[in-house]
This record gives C-alpha cells, structure tokens and sequence, in this order.
DNA sequence: CGAAAACCGGACGGGTCTTTCCGGTTAGTG
DNA sequence: CACTAACCGGAAAGACCCGTCCGGTTTTCG
C-alpha cells in the first residue's frame, strides 16, 4: 500500500474531490433522467431498457450514459435515497420504547417499500451482486434490526426461536409479490405481512388481530407476466 | 360451431388423431430433449436459451425447435406431468379424513416441488399467460383446494377469515424464495411455509410446533443473481 | 459579441436470444 | 441392396439490448 489514491476512484489530479458542477442544461437534464428512472424502474421494474428511460426523458442515450456510465450506476443513484429511507426506518424503530412495536414497523415500513417499488426491490435483493456501494448502510441496518430483534425477545414479545435469515426470508417472499397493479401488490403485501407478524410474535393473548383485506381484484390479476 | 376441427390442433385430415409416430432415432431425440430441458430448467429457470437445451442434449436447434415448435411448448410439455402431480395432490388430500391434515399436505407439498425446481415455480405462475392448456386442470386443483379449505374451516382448524386467494399468495411469498443451492432453497421455503401454516390455523392448541431448521449457509448465499 | 469548452442526440458495434433455412445424412422398406 | 422420405446440424435472419463514437449545437465567460 504505497499510497491511498489507488484504492479511490479515479478523479482528477489534484482538484476539488468530487464535483466538477455541470452545466445548466445538462444539471437539468441529469435530474429528469434520475427522476424518470426512479419512476419507470418502479412501475416497470429493472429489466427497462436504457433507451426507453433516455427516451420518456426526453434526452438521447448518449446524455444517459455520459450522465451515468453504466447501468448498474443509474441504478444505483436511482434507489440510493430509497436505500437511506431503509435505514432511518431501523434507526427510528430503535428510538421506539416499544420494542415489539419497533420491530414490527421495520418490517412493515420495508415491506411497504418493495410491494409498492418493483425495481427498488430486485435492486435490493441484489440484483448486482457485485456492488458494494450499499454495503456499509446494509451492514448498519442489519445491525440495527439485530439489535431490534433482540430487545423484542427479551421482551417477551418475539418468539425465540426467530432466526436473523428469516428477515430475508420475509423480504425474498415479499418479492414474490409481483402483480400487475401496484394496489393490488400492496394488498397481497400487507396481508402476508400479518400472516407473519402473527406467527413471529411470542406472546398470543386474546384474539389474533385483523387481516388486512384481500386485494379487490381478481386471482388472474395477481399472476404476473415477466416479459412485458 | 359448424365443426368441432376447428377447435382442435391441427392433426392429419382423418388418420390417428396426434400419433404420426416418429422414426426412432427422431423419438430417441425428442426424449433426450424433454429429459434434459426438464432437468436444466429446474436447475437455471426457464430463461437458459433454446441452445443450451440443444446442446446439452447433443443435437442441433433445429431438432430441438421441429419437436418443439416455440420455446412456450417445449416448456408446456416439460411441466405437464408437474401440473398433473400438483392435481394429484389435490385429490390425494381430499381423501385424507383429517381435513387439517389434507390442507398442511396440499400447501407443503406444492411448495417443496417449487422450491427444488425453479423452471416450475415460473411456468406455474403463468409464465406465459397467453397459454390455456393448462387452464383445464388448474381449474379443477384449484375447485378441490376450495373444497379442502371449507372442510377445514368448517373442522374448526383453518381460520375462518383465510382467503382464496391466500393460497396464490403463499404460492407467489413461496416462488420469491430464490437462492443459488437447491439445499437452501428447500430449507428456506419449509420455513416460509410452517410459519405460515402456523398462522392460518385457527386452534392453538399447546405451544407452536417448532419450525424447520434455518439454511446453514451464509446470508450472502440467500441473496440471488438474476444474470448469472 | 464571439470563441472555446461542454453538451447534445442519432447512428453504430458487439453481444445474446429465438426462430428459420438449407444442403447433407440416415433409417426403414420393397 | 437401393431408394426415398424423414431426419439432422450448422449457419444465418431478425429482434433486442448495453454501451460508444462523432458531427452539430448550446452555454458560458472574457
């Protein structure tokens, strides 16, 4: 390790660190792309190609790409401040007194997110293994629903033989929930979500709370089509 | 309605009705196909290419695509005898007597055969949902499973407030359970499933039953590459 | 105002996947 | 054994998609 700035990305040589500030028009244009990503990634999931979000952006591909060299960039910045949102969710469930209340709001905030963002979820689960941008909040948020989880089994409240991988378990089935109206994937989210919540709690005294309605629509709507 | 022909698949004007009986070498092949599209689509998903399948099957894609016309039937055909074991479990659970007993088999069962197939869980859940031929027998599944759910309500063991559509939404948390081992995959979806059942039964009667173990593995490994 | 730097978008290269075409080969029969 | 219909595999057509290149345009600043 001779020296630190080959472990950084390569930025120029000795100049402000980061930020070359953009021109106007191009300043402008970078913030529709993003705001067009965050939304077709969300109705459309990931798998949109670039041309179509250059296009609804009303900008060339190239201005995409200059903007973002590659996809898994866009990406990236696209779902970083769905990632943050993620992690005050786990840090306000810790200021919570209520550590059963705590737990129960990450993973029903969460739960929320995925069901009603297709892409944020595929870009959750991953979908660039190779990524390690969103490592560090990762690490910080899994920390923290450790310590959430704990303080609600010492409680009482959390059954103990709760697993920390059964937090990924509810996330992968609650990807699974992948309909063709985002209502209806709320719905079917929030009813497994409570299906689980009543098995993971410890302590059932008196009558199981209420489900949340099954979505309105019909079972065909619930099956989904990968290749739109 | 002049004639019922043409409601049926094209066949050969007034001879056998589907059987034009391949050479022997052609039928050799065709099972070669079907055998090793079966096996890889249950290890890789249904996204591995027509090639592959030819490939490892040791002939051409054009033998491969004068069996199978599209990509849609060679899958149709390597599932059929899946769709008709999952019709089976149906019916075998309705002459079960104990009707809890029937419904906990029909949800364990359907979910171990698509936690170890991934091809399966895809075409089961329309991968390609312009495709009716299975319309018939998924039909009658799902009239059994209503059957089975009402016995069981009806006993007393299911809650009263189970939905239909529960069981697409357990299939669907079920099919989000994606993972790079088959191990893993089995072990996460038994889970899923026992904290589920859990949920959906209505007498709680003594402690829970205890789950089935966490995958072993690391949680890195839970986590799944849609690309690989 | 005018020139340079920054920016723009369409066309293009390289890759993958499904499906089709075509000349050579083989199984089965009289 | 010879002939023909059925069969075979590789090449290629057509459709996408990611990412790059290049000639023209716009912003910005002295």
């Amino acid at each position: 390790m001779t020296g630190q700035a080959a472990q950084l990305p390569r930025v120029s040589p000795h100049r402000p660190p980061e930020t070359p500030r953009l021109r106007a028009d191009a300043q402008h244009n970078r913030d529709r792309i993003l705001a067009v990503a965050r939304e077709t990634f969300a109705t459309l999931g990931l798998d949109v190609p670039m041309a179509a979000i250059a296009r609804r952006a009303g900008v060339g591909v190239a201005t995409l790409y200059r903007r973002f060299p590659t996809k898994e960039a866009l990406v990236t910045e696209a779902f970083a401040e769905q990632i943050a949102a993620c992690v005050a969710v786990v840090d306000d469930a810790l200021a919570d007194p209520d550590p059963w209340r705590g737990f129960c709001s990450v993973i029903e905030k969460v739960c929320d997110m995925h069901a009603v963002d297709k892409g944020f979820t595929a870009a959750f689960l991953s979908a660039f293994p190779d990524s390690t941008v969103f490592d560090h909040q990762r690490a910080h948020a899994e920390l923290g629903f450790v310590k959430l989880a704990q303080r609600a089994k010492d409680a009482g409240h959390l059954r103990a033989d709760f697993a920390q991988d059964d937090l990924v378990l509810l996330l992968m089935a609650n990807a699974g929930i992948v309909t063709q109206s985002p209502e209806a994937a709320l719905a079917a989210s929030r009813r497994l979500v409570a299906y689980l919540l009543q098995s993971f709690r410890a302590d059932h005294t008196g009558p199981p709370p209420p489900l949340p309605p099954t979505t309105p629509l019909g079972l065909q709507d619930v099956f989904y089509r990968p290749k739109p």
